[in-house]
RNA sequence: GGAGAGAUGGCAGAGUGGUCGAAUGCGGCGGUCUUGAAAACCGUUGUACCGCGAGGUACCGGGGGUUCGAAUCCCUCUCUCUCCGCCA
């Protein structure tokens, strides 16, 4: 969340940056600062009073030690009244700082400035193109129907044990999943990010730490008897490994990365968008996370970017970058490029990646901070990108590869697989 | 699942109703000594909020209560550890 630091200071500023979300955000960051005013004034009223009903408590401690009992009884019957007054005050003080939070809390990131203004994806910006797309021939088949040919993935299957968008994947199918999966955290691990392996569960304060809670509450599967929920993204449990930390300068970058299956409610989803490995309710990902110093947050979120791009080069997937609107921006994130891949038999960009910087956003909530040079605690900037979601690029790999002999696997894929052609 | 023990500053660990925000040790930082370092010695070292400032307030796992006054007493929740049971 936005800090309170920054509405109060920059008010201005902050309303004329939220124009390219399409928010008017004029009423909630008013609303704010007027129970801030409230707060502060309470607060005063409050600590006044302790402090006499302290100035008090000593007084009366020493009159009973001088054995002053009459003077020191008459004392504490005079003290009843600012007791009954600070109770008042610090009801007034919770109440305000709930309502405080709450409304900062419904406050989404503030965009980057090179953030376009849109509604929808549609306003997304195409950066660069790279790659040819392949041509298709007649028999050209979409990758749920080579699944089907192949027995790499069985879609009904998945139905039968749990339900739609919990597919089974077997034989070439399952293997190639792991080969991917080896395949992305090897190249992450060489590009110095440490290699862990989360819990998939986590708890709420988890998922506030990251902006999950409260936005996205029924996007998640939850575990009523535990209250815990089923990660959505490794995000969650790699990013929250840094609640509650106080970093050395030095020490940032701090670069972790990890392989998690994830699960989404995808509540609201319907139609050709969720066919075969389109949209799952389980999927595999590997993510990369960066917890950074704020003036090198930028600079690492283009390093970012530049990751995984060469992951699909060396899958020799076509891809597209774009640069979110203000519409399409997450809630968390200040500025987030995603990656699409062709896919071939659909005719479609099929988003595999999203990158984004939250600068303090989630450091805020997560309260993860460095010392700075004077000593001071300031908020770490948090990256994070896919580094790669698996369904879409396997479904991209299946279709653009196809040919009559079977669907040939990339050269950078050989070693993990252990073949080159899927017939 | 059953029984017991515990939760205090970066860490370890005292403190059982009144200058306790908290002893002591370790660690960190600064200094003395040294060509330099180590050792030794001296000093220093939590966070947040309010206030222009002096200063004030809060925080000893969370919440509530008793009391003029709570780290300390009571209730409650959460978590951790040990033992037993079950189990990959």
């Amino acid at each position: 969340m936005l800090t309170l630091h920054t509405l109060r200071n920059d008010r201005d500023s902050l309303i004329k940056a939220f124009k390219s979300r399409n928010l008017d955000v004029t009423e909630t960051v008013d609303r704010i600062l007027a129970i801030d005013q409230d707060r502060r004034q309470t607060q005063k009223a409050l600590d006044d009073l302790k402090q006499s009903q302290n100035v008090a408590s000593r007084e009366i401690g020493e009159l009973f030690k001088s054995g002053q009992r009459e003077v020191a009884e008459e004392k504490k019957a005079a003290m009843g009244d600012i007791k009954e007054r600070i109770h008042t005050l610090e009801q007034a003080m919770r109440t305000l700082e709930e309502q405080q939070l709450e409304g900062l809390l419904e406050l989404p990131n503030r965009p980057h400035p090179s953030v376009p203004v849109g509604t929808s994806d549609k306003d997304n910006v195409v950066l660069s193109e790279e790659g040819t797309l392949p041509e298709m021939g007649e028999g050209a088949l979409p990758h749920w129907e080579l699944c089907e040919r192949y027995g790499l993935i069985d879609f009904e299957l998945g139905t039968k044990i749990t339900g739609a968008g919990f597919p089974v994947y077997r034989g070439k199918g399952a293997r190639l999943q792991r080969a991917l999966i080896a395949f992305f955290l090897d190249r992450a691990v060489e590009a110095g990010y440490e290699e862990f392996i989360p819990p998939l569960l986590v708890n709420s304060a988890s998922g506030q730490g990251t902006g999950q809670l409260p936005d996205k509450e029924g996007q998640m599967y939850h575990c009523a008897e535990d209250d815990l929920y089923l990660i959505p993204t490794a995000e969650v449990p790699l990013t929250n490994i840094h609640r509650d930390v106080v970093h050395k300068s030095d020490d940032l970058p701090i670069k972790l990365c990890g392989y998690t299956p994830c699960f989404r409610r995808e509540a609201g989803s319907y139609g050709k968008d969720v066919r075969g490995l389109n949209r799952l309710h389980q999927f595999d990902k590997v993510e990369i996370v960066q917890i950074e110093h704020p003036d090198r947050s930028y600079a690492t979120l283009d390093a970012m970017v530049e990751h995984v791009r060469d992951l699909l080069r060396a899958l020799e997937l076509p891809f597209r970058t774009l640069r979110l609107c203000g519409g399409d921006l997450s809630f968390a994130s200040s500025l987030t490029f995603d990656l699409e891949v062709w896919s071939a038999a659909q005719g479609r960009w099929l988003e595999v990646s999203s990158i984004s910087n939250f600068e303090t956003f989630q450091a805020n909530r997560l309260s993860c901070r460095y010392r700075g040079a004077d000593g001071k605690n300031q908020l770490v900037h948090t990256l994070n990108g896919s580094a790669l979601a698996l369904p879409r690029i396997v479904a991209a790999l299946l279709e653009n590869n196809q040919t009559s002999d079977g669907i040939t696997v990339p050269e950078a894929l050989r070693p993990y697989t252990g073949f080159s052609i899927i017939n």
